[in-house]
DNA sequence: GTTCAAAGTGTAACAAAGTGGTATAAAATG
DNA sequence: CATTTTATACCACTTTGTTACACTTTGAAC
């Protein structure tokens, strides 16, 4: 499980070093071999170990291909998905096509959801959040939530 | 498996060099030997190791030939196919026609689908991401997909 | 069949992007 | 506070993409 958000910087040459206390899992999950994509509703990128991708991409090819949604997931999930492997740094190389995606700066938000990361540029990171707080003051809260204990 | 998505450029005699990371693969899968065709619902092209394009081939002649989208598809997809060799520079030369079909500019995107590409030129790439978008806000989303977990 | 133009092919040179490593600064640990 | 670990910045080197140009083939017109 990864967890915790992480400040981080990339370098000029738009590589991003991988947090030493998440590496023995991911040596253990993929040895070093992971795939970056973007956030298909959210100005992010995705960061998975190549099985955990792997697995979501079955579930993906799985819907079926009319659907208007379907192709969007299709064409900006798996349409954006690069192989990245950790460097003898353990740095991943951030494609430019993502960057600009995703708009990072040199300052970016590593944040660990479980089997996977987000990746936000710092800025957008703090403004999403400030947004989904107002945003959910404004809609009903689902019973799966309510019935929540935290 | 092809993932990733790249900005490239065509020559003036309209060649795509393939990016060195796909190569290897390529190499394997065909030897070079490669189809483009024409993608029968969008404005784009779509490029296959040979091998796989004689799967989906063999696949769509399977179809029932009377059926209007059968015909369709066969003559889109299967009208448009040409060999595409890579040359000792590995690129490719995009017939005239194709070229024009897809309306290539000089820069274009490339993208894996896993086991082949999607050729767009660049901004309407852009565009067709964007129109995506607003149209999967107009209709409902499948419950197979709101299950989804990213 | 010859000539010309257009399209296709190969090669080399240059610029840009990617890679590996080291030195320094910052943070965490005892 | 001293020591160790970790992240960042920097530099040198390598690989890769792009452009330019010269050469070859093809096909049409005369």
């Amino acid at each position: 499980m990864f967890r915790g958000v992480h400040n981080l910087t990339i370098d000029a040459k738009g590589r991003l070093k991988i947090p030493t206390r998440h590496q023995t899992q991911i040596d253990k999950a993929c040895s070093g071999q992971m795939v970056l994509s973007i956030h298909p509703d959210d100005n992010c990128l995705l960061l998975y170990p190549l099985g955990d991708w792997q697995n979501l991409e079955r579930k993906v090819s799985a819907l079926p291909s009319l659907n208007i949604h379907t192709k969007r997931l299709k064409r900006k999930l798996i349409g954006h998905a690069t192989d990245c492997e950790l460097d003898k740094a353990s740095r991943i190389l951030i494609p430019a096509t993502l960057r600009e995606y995703a708009k990072l700066n040199k300052k970016l938000i590593l944040s660990g959801q479980g089997h996977n990361f987000e990746l936000w540029d710092e800025e957008a990171w703090h403004k999403h959040i400030n947004n989904l707080d107002s945003l959910s003051k404004k809609e009903e809260i689902p019973t799966e939530i309510t019935q929540l204990a935290l």
